[in-house]
DNA sequence: AATGAATGAGCTTTCATTCAT
DNA sequence: GATGAATGAAAGCTCATTCAT
């Protein structure tokens, strides 16, 4: 059961470094399994079919980023200093594990990604929500739903994750004004007086 | 030239109809040409493969909307009345064309976009830095690089549609928030002090 | 009707040029109508099909083949000069015209070669057949069936260029050896007694 | 390996027998693998491509020549009596297997023969040089370049083949003066006199 | 006669999946 | 469980040929 686990887990870092540079559609099953050093047919030992071990990428990869975020998450701190420690942990994650990014990216813009599978439970985005959700409740964080809040700030991550990744090279004088991002994504969300609202 | 131009046309829209229904790899080209009444060979006399037309696709949709809110936008009106009127043609753009919106998210994401791709000149993306650079220059926005101004606004407004598109049904309610959005990133990017920055 | 045979003309040698590069397969009607400069529908104005010109090509390089040689023959000149003449200006036909030996070479294994069409009237094989028939009646050559002489020298000539084409560069050294060529075939078939006969 | 190699060999067969008759280009991939036995996609597990199989096939037939004609190749016999056994082998061997003829005839005059190609190592071309190497070392042929040599042997062998393919049936009175084909050919190349040059 | 866009049959090739070993 | 050769549907693409202009 271990062996499996590990041989499985085997698999999915395989798949996830291997689509990272060819995409889902330039990665067979049969270079997942020679990259893994097993045979073509194993992989359906662990999987019904490549697109089931694709949601499986999804739910690993899911969940791999929940344990690594909440765990460096201290819900003791003040909310502020527990914003930016989750930006800089998940650009730290992502840097550190472009398969993991490229992955999301992917999936979350192909067929796979249905209406359904958003809506669905999910640990990630409960501990998401529930993280803005205390900064509402903390008085810190404008009261909206906690749904948006998580979508705006993800995004604003990704966007700065993308442009590190596009224009990285360039740009090394302008690292300190990424630096600025997070500032900036936290003046929208913080509570405070809206600015002139445009009618 | 016309009727040629008018059929190139004609095989792109199809070509993007589809791609939002079913991914880039879930549609042949055969599909494309069927879709657009046209023989499967007809494809390659406007296309030289698959992957041109993908290329082709990516620079139609551009132009597009680069045409779309270029054309929208008085440069005459106060900044911040630009900036909601640019959030609200992009947004309205994007939730009347799916498709442009499927088949952007699916380009960036995929092998095709190269950090040369991304690197390259781009009227879309030219105006759009220009737009910002303006804000900038009337004191209005951070002095930051219009060039990361332009990524954090144009990420968040993904974020939002992205939203709509898996949420709509069920967060009518939630509408209103959804209006905050826009004055959520425009307190971000707006001149002001900087809220106590985190070292 | 002139213009005409210029035309076709002009499409045989198009075709001849780029089947020497390309051979059959890798040279569509498209690419030889354009080389001549014309549609591709035109292709179809003077021949009725592809294998149809390239039947046509056949006749047309023998007939080409014919006109040079014989022209150059002169049958008032003893055998052996004549033979040797031969020799030299189907050599150098070949050598001017690459296009025409490897058309021939190719035509000539391929299915388009049907024992019929081997069988058929033909102005160049009786031509020569009559060449040798002379040889012989003028007690010079052999007294063998004309049709072998024919084909054991035009097979040595062909022989010849072939190394030629693949061996040139490296072996200019050789080209007195080559000369040789001719006199050796000469000693076979010039009337003598025959060498011991192997039982 | 050795079912591999079976069935590898089955296809190469499949592939020369329908070259025999349709000729590279009316030989579908899909059309060896049905004569074979098998499915389209198996021809793919043992050759890398359509073109990477007609090369392997001229390997493969190159060694079969090449083990059938030095196996029956003895040495210790006269020079003239292994000459004469060589002929008789060679056009014993084309005659018994027309498609090893055909094959060769077209591989040679089609794109897949290039320069490199006739120039690289090749254990039939070499042990056919020194054949007449042995020849001319035992004084019995004329001292010129064994490639030579064995370049207008094998040319009028295969002229003698291609007779006797295309003019069989008409032709049987004269089978006795193909006979003589070899002894002229002999007559051509042994140590002698060289007749009256032509200058 | 000439054009060249359109056609679609037919080809090569890939690859998810199966199954005898 | 593991293997990897075999499968065959399905894809991308080519090109001889047609035909409205």
């Amino acid at each position: 059961m271990d062996i499996n686990q590990d041989k499985k887990t085997l698999l999915l870092e395989s798949a996830l470094e291997l689509i990272r540079d060819h995409g889902f559609h330039g990665t067979p099953v049969s270079m997942v399994a020679k990259h893994a050093g097993v045979a073509a047919g194993t992989v359906y030992t662990y999987f019904q079919s490549k697109d089931d071990m694709i949601k499986e990428l999804y739910t690993y990869v899911k969940s791999q980023i929940y344990l690594e975020i909440s765990s460096k998450d201290d819900p003791r701190l003040p909310f502020q200093s527990r914003f930016y420690a989750l930006w800089k942990n998940m650009t730290g994650l992502y840097l550190a594990k472009p398969s993991f990014q490229r992955f999301m990216e992917q999936f979350i813009s192909s067929p796979f990604n249905t209406a359904e599978l958003q809506q669905s439970v999910d640990v990630w985005r409960e501990w998401l929500e529930l993280f803005f959700q205390q900064g509402i409740e903390q008085n810190v964080l404008r009261p909206l739903s906690p749904k948006i809040l998580a979508i705006m700030v993800l995004g604003s991550i990704i966007s700065q994750i993308r442009y590190l990744t596009y224009f990285n090279s360039k740009t090394q004088l302008m690292e300190e004004e990424l630096g600025l991002i997070p500032q900036m994504v936290w003046d929208g969300i913080k509570r405070q007086e809206l600015s002139d609202s445009y009618p």
